[in-house]
RNA sequence: GGUCGCAUGGCUCAGCUGGUUAGAGCGUCGCAUUCACAUUGCGAAGGUCCCUGGUUCGAAUCCAGGUGCGACCACCA
């Protein structure tokens, strides 16, 4: 074994090791008897990183949690699958190849057709999808490349096509001519989550529409008000009241408007001049009011943003209109007022163009529905309850009522665009007909739906299409689901996790995970967020190559609780470098103590053997349990705090004097090992290797070790632990007694004990173990003077004595105090109760009650003064 | 506007259901060095646990209010 470990030299060829053996397969695991047939599975999909994606930090976290639980599981004899994938991102994928095309060619997609820019954009996705599978293989992910899927692959064509046609055919799906979010560059409809808010100076204009009507309205986008059909005041609004219901006809800049006037409860009778100028074909609240109102919908803008059927406004741009529109007004005096004012604007999430809101015939997933095979419940509802009955578990909690709030509020999923990458819509038009299935229908003349499907939608379907639906009776359907956990980013709950669940409910009537662990941003060490345009992210596949795998995870691990943003930097990164060299080291030392070969079970023989043992028993439990509840930063920092400071700074050192501990090292470094493979699996199974066994990833997780009986027996009121703790507590107080006393530093110190009648010599006349190498002044007459046989120091041949047992009793004392006022508490607390029982006081005679009031008084005076006893003690 | 989160040594954070002397890593300072490891070891300094009030024998922890950050959601035109 080299001096130094390198992890470059070793993770690829484990990695292919692992790979080669089958075992991320849980059908090969079964088959060569690492896991049981009919063992309790343990499954999970992989959120598919968009192809249009490097790996970013963001991914090895996601990584790195889920990798705990599926090598955990794995080595506790669960059969686990994870399965990989990439999301084919039909609209990020087509604007990436579009700018794409422009910049090399000069070339739109319209210029290629849509059959050719397909091509294009296959040939950019066949790249790009191989380079994140390389690298979330560099990321040490057990993932079963064997099951591997792609949401635009053919079988999970087959599972869209034939989830769209069953939800047609129930209805949930339906063609609608509603106002919808429109790019005008992308040129296609966006769902509600794609359309970002960012705030913007904007001019709030008050105007009338003409000079014979008889209020004005305030609005920042003019030129929409050519497509006026009402105006819609607060019904409590004295001003207007005379005017509700009433309709006009005016010219608004030479454009005829009929103009109602109706109530709205929304309109804010403070803002602007308390009249809004209803727009239902371009405002999303305006066309709900329209609704109610049986208002006309009047489409002035259209799909490329410019204006339609508006007279000398036609075919102007949005903003050329609204300067004309302003212009023309101004002519005409009708502006009243021009405010700055912060607004919303709605733009497009993937390029930034502001939305505009206009009717269009598109497909949408009815939420509200109620359906048959949900038991007459909507998949809204049903949704809900999957949250509010805890069948679905958020870690953290809070996030549970941001899933709800979110689901309560949800309107009818668009899910038709106007792209061409993605998977195109399986409807067939023929003159009137429509025809919906999984293959063209027969016959001459049916030409199918132009438009694609939401990419939501098939990554929606994403932990059941990959495996093997629309097969019901597939057997991983069978087995692996619902899935035991999504771990992904709290910023994707609506995007994603919704969609999911009623996906899932609609197909299998059955929940798509039982638990959504969400993790936080990765922000650059100053806080920030890490992006390409400020150049402070950090590229995980750099830190790999320079630090490791092991190293990159555990900095991602470590420190980072659910739900939370994590701050990163390469010096966290290259502490964990420092750390995996560290277990290393560890290792080379074990190995040239002549160690023996796998052992099943391993005899203390002095007490630091029974501390070391006592803690490891005590390691494997919290460690378990911390990875079974998710709390895997407090999991690894108690792993590394044993690993380092009392593995390697106390025990090896001890081993150096004590000898022939070869036996309990190797033992100790084999169980270490595995705790550690889940965390940084590749320098544990290189190591694991370098020992000759076979291989970590699937050898069996610790269990604690049962307690031998000879240490039951010892009635001793010293664990090991504890006494071993003490002996380093006498270690700090005699230094902090130096400056009292002064010892010739170069004298030799050396420590034994004795403590009750258990122990015998730890160390005798050493001066290299830890704390005691460098002593250079000591109390000795003070721990003299309180002679008892617990535990003795010998300095320089002289013996000293502590006094053990009081120490023990101290402690006793305080545990029989805490657990008395505990009783206490729980009696006065009960007694408080009874009296404020009214039925109680009422009815039980005055002495009895008198007789409990008293009770009461005593038992917080006893509770007082147990305090102060316990404060005594400290 | 609504909702949620955060505030602990110079920095980044732990601290579960209230009870050892409030912890860790990094950083700082001092010391060591042919020893498994300089990607090292030993040690030191450094904290009114944001403020105020309340509950309690006891509060970093629970409650209320305040202050300061941050995030998300939202149809104020």
């Amino acid at each position: 074994m080299d001096k130094v470990y390198e992890p470059q030299k070793y993770e690829d060829e484990i990695y292919k090791k692992w790979e080669e053996s089958g075992f991320f397969n849980p059908d090969v695991c079964v088959e060569k008897g690492i896991c049981k047939k009919d063992a309790k599975t343990f499954s999970i999909v992989l959120p598919p990183p968009n192809i249009t994606d490097k790996l970013h930090l963001g991914h090895v976290v996601m990584v790195a949690i889920t990798d705990i639980l599926a090598r955990f599981y794995r080595m506790k004899g669960r059969r686990v699958l994870w399965i990989p994938g990439t999301d084919h991102a039909a609209l990020a994928s087509q604007n990436v190849v579009e700018k794409k095309l422009l910049k090399e060619k000069n070339q739109t997609r319209h210029d290629l057709g849509r059959k050719k820019f397909l091509v294009e954009v296959w040939q950019f996705v066949n790249k790009t999808q191989a380079t994140i599978i390389h690298q979330l293989k560099k990321t040490g992910a057990s993932l079963d490349w064997s099951r591997e899927a792609f949401t635009l692959d053919e079988r999970r064509q087959e599972a869209v096509k034939g989830m769209f046609a069953d939800m047609y055919n129930e209805g949930v799906i339906y063609r609608g001519y509603r106002i919808v979010n429109w790019c005008p560059r992308c040129h296609t409809t966006l769902s509600d989550d794609e359309v970002e808010h960012e705030e913007k100076d904007a001019k709030l204009y008050t105007f009338s529409y003409a000079k014979d009507f008889p209020f004005a309205i305030s609005t920042t986008r003019p030129e929409t008000k050519l497509g006026d059909t009402a105006i819609a005041v607060n019904p409590k609004d004295e001003r207007y009241k005379k005017y509700v219901g009433k309709s006009y006809q005016v010219d608004f800049c030479g454009v005829p408007l009929t103009i109602k006037v109706i109530t709205d409860n929304g309109v804010d009778i403070d803002f602007g001049t308390g009249a809004l100028g209803v727009t239902p074909a371009h405002s999303m609240v305006d066309y709900e009011m329209a609704q109610k109102n049986g208002i006309e919908i009047k489409k002035i803008i259209n799909e490329e943003g410019k204006l339609v059927g508006v007279g000398k406004f036609s075919g102007l741009s949005v903003t050329e209109a609204r300067e004309a529109v302003l212009i023309d007004l101004d002519k005409r005096e009708l502006l009243e007022k021009e405010e700055d004012i912060k607004n919303n604007l709605a733009v497009c999430s993937r390029c930034d163009t502001p939305i505009e809101p206009l009717p269009s015939k598109q497909w949408f997933v009815a939420v509200d529905k109620k359906l048959k095979r949900l038991g007459g419940k909507s998949l809204k509802d049903k949704a809900i309850e999957a949250a509010v009955s805890g069948k679905i578990k958020f870690v953290p909690e809070r996030f549970t009522k941001r899933y709800l709030d979110w689901m309560k509020n949800l309107h009818d999923w668009c899910i038709s665009r106007q792209i061409w990458f993605g998977h195109q819509i399986p409807v067939w038009y023929k003159g009137e007909d429509v025809f919906v299935g999984i293959e063209a229908p027969r016959g001459e003349g049916w030409e199918q739906d132009s438009d694609v499907l939401d990419t939501w939608f098939s990554s929606g379907m994403w932990t059941f299409s990959t495996l093997g639906y629309p097969d019901l009776k597939a057997g991983d359907l069978k087995s692996y689901h619902p899935t035991q956990l999504l771990e992904t980013g709290y910023e994707i709950i609506t995007l994603w996790v919704s969609r999911m669940v009623m996906m899932s409910l609609f197909a299998l009537q059955e929940i798509p995970f039982k638990n959504v662990y969400l993790h936080g941003m990765v922000l650059d060490k100053n806080g920030k967020k890490m992006s390409k345009s400020k150049g402070n992210g950090i590229d995980p596949l750099e830190m790999i190559a320079k630090y490791g795998t092991d190293a990159t995870r555990m900095s991602l691990i470590v420190g980072n609780t659910p739900g939370n943003d994590t701050r990163m930097s390469e010096e966290k990164i290259a502490d964990f470098r420092n750390f995996a060299n560290k277990l290393w080291n560890i290792a080379r030392f074990v190995d040239s103590q002549k160690s023996v070969k796998s052992l099943k079970s391993v005899k203390p023989k002095t007490l630091s053997d029974k501390w070391v043992l006592a803690r490891l028993n005590e390691i494997i439990k919290e460690v378990t349990e911390n990875i079974e509840k998710f709390n895997f930063s407090l999991a690894g920092e108690q792993l590394r705090d044993f690993t380092w400071n009392e593995l390697a700074d106390w025990y090896l050192e001890i081993s150096k004097i004590e000898k022939d501990k070869g036996e309990i090292l190797n033992y100790i470094l084999e169980t270490i090992l595995k705790l550690w493979h889940p965390f940084m699996p590749f320098v544990t199974e290189t190591i694991w290797a370098n020992m000759e066994h076979d291989m970590l990833m699937v050898s069996k997780w610790p269990t604690v070790i049962a307690r031998s009986p000879q240490t039951t027996k010892q009635s001793s009121s010293l664990t090991a632990v504890s006494s071993f703790a003490i002996i380093q507590n006498i270690i700090t107080s005699i230094r902090s007694l130096r400056a009292d006393y002064k010892i010739d530093p170069a004298k030799k110190l050396g420590v034994a004990i004795s403590a009750g009648k258990m122990v015998g010599l730890l160390m005798e006349n050493v001066d290299v173990v830890k704390g005691l190498a460098r002593l250079e002044d000591c109390s000795i007459e003070r721990l003299a003077a309180k002679p008892v046989d617990s535990v003795g120091f010998v300095v320089d041949g002289v013996e000293v004595f502590v006094d053990l047992s009081g120490v023990v009793d101290l402690k006793k004392e305080k545990f029989r105090l805490q657990t008395e006022i505990a009783e206490v508490k729980k009696y006065a607390d009960s007694l408080e109760k009874k009296l404020a029982n009214k039925d109680f006081v009422s009815r039980a005679p005055a002495s009895v009650v008198e007789a409990e009031k008293k009770k009461l008084v005593e038992a917080r005076l006893k509770l007082e003064k147990l305090g102060e006893q316990l404060k005594s003690l400290k």
